[in-house]
DNA sequence: CTTAAAATCACCCTAAAGTATGAGGCTTTT
DNA sequence: AAAAGCCTCATACTTTAGGGTGATTTTAAG
């Protein structure tokens, strides 16, 4: 049925409406009482006028319904905010953990050596731990391996 | 007013019910026809009645109104995706345009000789763009000034 | 226990990257 | 017109990166 009805309004309109149709045939009664017998014709006419009326007030007191509509709103963050590692990918390439880590610390702008220092190896070993990377990679130098790396999510 | 009536059945649900009124009070009227001059309350009741029979009909007819709420749900992309170069950063740094070329190329894995060749330049210039593009990023190698490229938005 | 992969390191060599300095030509600004 | 900034190029030099080969030790898997 018709809930909450908004505003005093329309049910004074409605009020309003209701009386002045009374008067209007009642006035009409006095008219036409020659019309004996009208009384079918009489209802007819209050049935058709009441029900336009109930028509017209449930149309203007119908709430509309609510559909929620989702917008996809785009936000743009830095890739390293929520970095997920792909495994696939490095199970695809078969890169071992320390070539994984070299290539993050090459990432980050460390020089062969300073990769050799935080991780306590020699630069050598840094050097044979790049160069597999980079066959592995199919890349010809670090900034590509990088490149990729970030490109296939194995670094942020 | 009543717009797209989506079947039949519910015409035929309000003409039977119109009909089943009428004849329920034809049958008022002759059961209780001592009731003399209750005409005014006869009509009432038809009024009252057949208003709520038209607020029926337009609850069931009535098209449910639409109302399009708007939920922003947040998605995240990378940010190579809609790149927009952060120009306050640009201008900071005071980096040339073909500074930031160079920088460009470099990010994207090509070395100074590819950099040299794609711009029709010689190496020594490419050398040249690169040793005041780290003196200007204050950094020591290219991979440092890719990364704090990215991390100011001057290249994606 | 044996085998394979991973991690480590060394040596040598070449290529690429990066530094320093100077300089000429061009455009814009003062 | 002069100054400043940019683009260009060169030469010389140092440092770093990268390739190739070989070898030892650890570690993980069968």
């Amino acid at each position: 049925m018709i809930k909450n009805i908004r505003n005093y309004k329309q049910t004074l309109v409605y009020g309003i409406s209701l009386a002045v149709l009374l008067l209007l045939l009642r006035w009409l009664e006095l008219r036409y009482v020659i019309l004996a017998h009208s009384f079918e014709i009489y209802a007819g006419v209050i049935a058709v006028l009441f029900t336009a009326l109930g028509v017209w007030v449930a149309l203007k007191l119908n709430k509309p319904q609510v559909l929620t509509k989702v917008i996809e709103k785009e936000i743009y963050l830095t890739a390293a905010a929520n970095f997920v590692l792909n495994e696939q990918q490095l199970a695809k390439l078969k890169l071992s953990a320390r070539e994984l880590e070299v290539l993050q610390l090459m990432a980050v702008g460390k020089s062969n050596q300073e990769i050799a220092d935080q991780l306590f190896v020699s630069l050598n070993t840094i050097k044979t731990h790049s160069s597999r990377l980079f066959e592995k990679m199919d890349v010809k130098r670090r900034t590509q391996a990088i490149e990729l790396g970030k490109k296939l999510s194995l670094i942020p």
